[in-house]
DNA sequence: GCATTAACCACAG
DNA sequence: CTGTGGTTAATGC
C-alpha cells in the first residue's frame, strides 16, 4: 500500500541491514508495505508462494491443516521473515500464516530476494543464520510437545508465550481455547477444563483474555514433569 | 479391578 | 465462543 522507504526503516530484519544503500533502493523499488488486521490470511497453505513476507510488526500465527484439523506450528512476532521454507522449498504454499494482531507486512519479489542471496553473502549468512535457528528451536518443540502430557503441553506455551513473546508475566492471550487446542495437538474442551484447573489451583489468574502467570515456579514444574 | 488421562458429545449461557 | 457434565476408551498400577 504505501510506499515503503527501505532506507529509512528502523525496523530492518538483521539481513537487511547488510544490504548496500543501492541495494536498499532495489528493495524499496521491489517491495510494497500491505496492513493485516486480527484474523486476516496473510498467505495460505495451497495457494501460489509468490513473494517473500516479512513481518515489520504484529504477531501471526503459521498454522497448517491436518488429517483432522487445524494445526498451529508457531506463533512469529515481528520482527521476521515469514515463511522463507515455503517459498523457497515449493511453488505452492505447505502452510498458512495468519494475522493474530494488526500486522504490518513488507511483500518482497522474490527474484529481488534471491538477488540479494546470490550478490551479497553477508545478507545470505544472515538468512541461513535465522533459519537454522528456527530449526533448532522448532525440533526442540517437536521433542517435548509430542512426549509430554496435556498439562505440561499447556504450561510449556504459556510460559513460551510469557518469556519469548511479550516479556512479561502478564499478557492479552491471542489465540481463544480453540486455537489453543489446535497449537498443543488437545480439544477445546481440555483447554477449557485445564485452564479453569490453573486458576483454582492460584497458578494464573484470567480476566476476560488478560492473563497473568501467578506462580511461575509451579508452572516450570508442570511443564518440566510433563 | 481401579485410577488416571483425555477425547467426544450435548447442552447452556 | 466458553464452560461443564456425562460417557467412553486406553493405559497403567
Amino acid at each position: 500500500m504505501a510506499n515503503p522507504e527501505c532506507r529509512l526503516c528502523g525496523l530492518k530484519s538483521p539481513a537487511a541491514e547488510l544490504l548496500s544503500s543501492s541495494e536498499l533502493e532495489t528493495l524499496e523499488l521491489n517491495c510494497a508495505q500491505i496492513n493485516f488486521k486480527k484474523g486476516d490470511v496473510i498467505f495460505r497453505e495451497g495457494t501460489l508462494a509468490t513473494n517473500i513476507a516479512y513481518l515489520k510488526s504484529g504477531l501471526v500465527k503459521v498454522h497448517m491443516k491436518g488429517p483432522t484439523g487445524d494445526k498451529i506450528l508457531r506463533l512469529m512476532k515481528a520482527p521476521t521473515y515469514l515463511g522463507l521454507p515455503t517459498t523457497f522449498g515449493d511453488k505452492v504454499n505447505h502452510y498458512s500464516a495468519t494475522a493474530l494482531i494488526d500486522s504490518h507486512i513488507c511483500f518482497i519479489s522474490l527474484d529481488t530476494f534471491r538477488d540479494f542471496i546470490f550478490k551479497n553473502g553477508s545478507f545470505a549468512y544472515e538468512i541461513i543464520l535465522d533459519l537454522c535457528r528456527n530449526e533448532l528451536t522448532d525440533y526442540q518443540k517437536y521433542a517435548n510437545m509430542s512426549q509430554k502430557q496435556l498439562p505440561g503441553r499447556l504450561a510449556e506455551i504459556l510460559l513460551c508465550m510469557s518469556h519469548e513473546v511479550y516479556k512479561s508475566n502478564r499478557f492479552e492471550l491471542p489465540l481463544n481455547n480453540n486455537e489453543l487446542s489446535d497449537f498443543i495437538s488437545t480439544s477445546r474442551e481440555s483447554v477449557s477444563r485445564l485452564l479453569s484447573d490453573f486458576a483454582k489451583e492460584g497458578i494464573i489468574s484470567i480476566n476476560k483474555k488478560e492473563l497473568t502467570i501467578l506462580k511461575e515456579d509451579m508452572l516450570e514444574k508442570i511443564s518440566l514433569k510433563g
